[in-house]
RNA sequence: GCGUUCUUGGUGAAGCGGUUAACACACCUGACUGUGACUCAGGCAUGCAUGGGUUCGAUCCCCAUAGAGCGCCCCA
């Protein structure tokens, strides 16, 4: 038996449904928030991710599915959104439009060539946002905005948002050798992992798990501390739009995010529910200023943010939050010699809007009540011989257990009071709720 | 890339170096030629991730491979 490659996974069943109804609800969001829509390519010129994701993070080091095309072109599969996006926007030069700034989103699947655990896949999907041409915190509080309005939406609860600023190049240069002067003292007190990043990337130091409550980690210098004016205005004002929207944040001086070209805001979003991985960031981004002037040499600021699909839908399965909603309207049970007849009846249903479903296996009464309870029928249609010859049809109720004769014309009829009455009902229902 | 645990029908799982691989749920058939529960009687893994090895004999022991889980690195 051929198995599905490593880190990969297949979606089907309830998970099919939920997938779908976070994807309609993501798709409403941005038409609200009044993103469009970009697509690009699921693989793009090696030298694109080279430029953008930095050429020292593992992403591209390490983890890239690289490939030569039959022109032996180097070729990358995308390990990540934004760097296509930007490409798009420059090679299309979107940068000339009369509308700025120019806010865009993309949903998509993304490859790393990583060990698989749980919250982390080799094939993954991607849904982010970029927004390009403002340089002003009100774009940074926005782009925020938009995971936290999400979750809201779909009713997840234990998330929590932390935000840093990384300054501008000046600060963070000046913020970065304050670092090494800070460490290189000590630079045998840290853990091996600690020692190669303070080569490679020393900002990374202070994410470290294992060093964590060293007494140098807790003494060393901050972001913050080193923002020059301009920088610090801008942060603060972040703050400031953040809070005019309601949205409850913390300052986490450690976030310092693995992608190089972050500048000012950085934030994740990350899930505080019982039963989490260890893969608990459940989105990541923040402005990157010289991002698209590196890739495409049109000096053009941004800021944006991808959220994982994956993770999201292990928050909500940990929340116990149920999004499928697989109930169906009729359940036809059919017998020997009314298939036809059954299956014309479906057909009319289906065209009038109903969820309808029947039996395809021949099945006995029996069978097929239990087929109807399982699928959550809220009506069963019988039909025999005996309805065809009258023009009748024996509908049941499958919440009340009621039964009733009807005429085959009334059919449609009375499905539509029936569902009425119950909208009407669960409304009612809803408000008392409230009321209490 | 590193460490570690695991892999038995459709599902949850028990199991021991030895001849029938428990038990439960689900499913199918019938008692019941048009009403679901319950009950009863049957049926349902020639097989224990794959490939080797040890052994008279392996689901069980050993090795390799693949996949999954957890942790690290890194990241969404």
């Amino acid at each position: 038996m051929i198995q599905k490659p490593k880190g990969t996974y297949d979606v089907y069943g309830s998970e099919g449904q939920t997938i779908l109804y976070i994807e309609n609800v993501l798709r409403a969001l941005m038409d609200r928030y009044n993103y469009e829509y970009v697509r690009t390519p699921h693989f793009e010129a090696s030298e694109l991710f080279h430029r953008a994701v930095g050429e020292t993070t593992d992403i591209v080091t390490k983890e890239t599915y690289d490939f030569l095309d039959r022109g032996e072109r180097k070729m990358t599969l995308r390990p990540e959104g934004t760097a296509g996006v930007i490409r798009s926007f420059v090679e299309n030069k979107m940068y000339a439009r009369d509308v700025m700034p120019v806010k865009t989103w993309y949903y998509g699947p993304m490859y790393r060539y990583e060990r698989p655990q749980a919250g982390r896949f080799r094939e993954f999907y991607q849904f982010g946002v970029e927004v390009f041409g403002s340089k002003e915190a009100m774009a940074d509080a926005e782009v925020i905005s938009i995971p936290v309005t999400l979750y809201k939406l779909l009713g997840l609860k234990g998330i929590q948002v932390n935000i840093n600023s990384l300054g501008d190049t000046e600060s963070r240069e000046r913020y970065r050798e304050a670092l090494i002067k800070h460490f290189e003292p000590h630079l045998d007190e840290l853990c091996e992992d600690c020692k190669e990043r303070f080569v490679k990337n020393p900002l990374r130091i202070l994410d470290c798990k294992v060093d964590h409550d060293l007494d140098i980690m807790k003494q060393a210098p901050k972001t913050i501390d080193y923002l020059n004016e301009e920088s610090k205005k801008h942060f603060e004002e972040v703050q400031e739009y953040l809070k005019a929207m309601d949205i409850v944040y913390a300052i986490h001086p450690s976030i310092v995010r693995g992608l190089d070209y972050y500048t000012h805001t950085v934030f994740e979003v990350e899930a505080s529910v019982e039963g989490f991985g260890s893969q608990n960031v459940l989105c990541g981004g923040g402005r990157y200023n010289h991002l698209v002037k590196n890739i495409g040499n049109v000096d053009v600021p941004g800021v944006g943010f991808a959220l994982g699909m994956e993770r999201l839908v292990t928050a909500l399965a940990c929340e116990q939050i149920d999004l499928c909603s697989e109930a169906l309207d009729v359940y036809v049970i059919p017998f020997e010699d009314t298939k036809k007849e059954a299956l014309s009846l479906v057909q009319t249903l289906r065209l009038s809007g109903f969820k309808v479903d029947t039996d395809y296996m021949n099945k006995n009464m029996k069978a097929n009540f239990k087929q109807a309870d399982k699928k959550n029928a809220r009506f069963i249609l019988l039909l025999g011989s005996d309805e065809v010859k009258e023009n009748l049809l024996t509908i049941k109720n499958n919440h009340t257990k009621e039964e009733y004769k009807i005429q085959k014309e009334d059919l449609i009829a009375f499905l539509d009071e029936a569902f009425l009455e119950e909208c009407a009902c669960k409304e009612c229902g809803g408000n008392h709720e409230e009321m209490e």
